[in-house]
DNA sequence: GTCTATAAGGGGATAGAC
DNA sequence: GTCTATCCCCTTATAGAC
């Protein structure tokens, strides 16, 4: 017997018709999340962008928290692959900042909505995901903090607090994503476009490897 | 006739009773706002908090939509008397950048509900608030912008896009309000400290000041 | 296995009592 | 001026039809 990850919707047979649905319901559904939260978004909503009634959504996801776990888990499985900054490409410190910068740039851009629902969830007060988070995401943290502690310790880099950093470098790459509306404003664009998330991360790294006193 | 600031209140007379729910109901729905946004706050939840009746709530704010753009008001009050770099004690750009930095930090750490409130505007597309937003943020904004690109033009700092720096400082200072929870759960504690925002101050100032290329 | 008619409850708002 | 009994609609969820 194959030891398989565990799915959430693990219990229900997959059939063709199955599949197909519960995948475009997951991904209209992070679109009403992103944009509602939790509690705002309706399955009514959500139903309709998938064209299907309300109830025959209630027999794939039998409840609205079953849907809302299953998109969120779907956004922290992309986030972690990419949210580790000592399994970035490059050997050294300059480097590695610059790719982990652009990598999770590339997500807000890629995937503005995960990143929104996320948002929401943390500002909510993480009610549904916290212990998931605090298992999954404080061991790497904890991974990367040592890795920028050592590059301390060997005059590669200010003694700084690691941990402000990378708060610094979530929060600096994430707003693209979040708060793009404000952004836009700011910029009269109607879209970001690709030369904006190139100066971003062009920005952002700079001024962070720097200003952290990393020789290039 | 004395020319008085318009208020969205303002039709109705000012009893000492009105003056006084009013100001505890915007209090507490400021809370509830924040925790769930606007569509996913109950004017029940208010009520309860406020202890009393829903529909004496409905006496004071007529529809849910009048008692959010009412705590939104508050907010984006709050925040512009701060938000100018411009006017920002110092001369030289490392003062200035700096105080613009621990103003922002304070807000977050003062009024963390109404930076939440804010974000779910935003995250949510700012369909409240977009209008008053774009007239009140703009102008500030852009008079930030003259004076960073007036210091990189005298030779004060390296020459970088002036808008992608409020970026990250917005994003930065924020994300100790909003995403509090995440925090907390990095640095294993249960609620942010004086000495957090210290840190966190000293630490976005420094990289900031240096990564521009700003000699102190 | 797939989908829908119907239920049960809570949402914001109003008309009218004090 | 202040507050409440009541309304109507829309929400999620279930029991049962195909």
């Amino acid at each position: 017997m194959s030891e398989e990850k565990k799915k959430i919707v693990s219990s229900k047979p997959q059939t063709r018709i199955r599949a197909a649905h519960e995948k475009t319901i997951l991904s209209e559904a992070e679109i009403i999340f992103a944009q509602y939260g939790y509690a705002g978004a309706k399955l009514s909503q959500i139903a309709k962008a998938v064209n299907i009634s309300k109830t025959n959504l209630l027999y794939y996801f039998p409840t609205k928290e079953s849907l809302y776990l299953n998109v969120l888990k779907n956004i922290i499985d992309i986030w972690l692959e990419k949210l580790t900054l000592f399994n970035q490409v490059g050997s050294d410190p300059a480097t590695k900042i610059k790719n982990y910068i652009i990598d999770k740039l590339e997500l807000s851009q890629k995937h503005p909505n995960a990143s929104k629902v996320f948002a929401n969830e943390i500002i909510n007060g993480a009610t549904n995901i916290g212990d998931y988070l605090q298992e999954r995401f404080s061991t790497t943290l904890e991974e990367d903090v040592k890795l920028i502690n050592t590059w301390i310790n060997e005059g590669k880099m200010d003694a700084i607090d690691p941990y402000h950093l990378f708060f610094m470098i979530w929060a600096s790459t994430q707003t693209y994503a979040d708060f793009s509306v404000q952004i836009q404003l700011a910029l009269k664009k109607d879209k970001l476009e690709q030369c904006d998330f190139d100066n971003a991360a062009e920005f952002i790294s700079k001024v962070v490897i720097k200003g952290l006193g990393i020789s290039q």
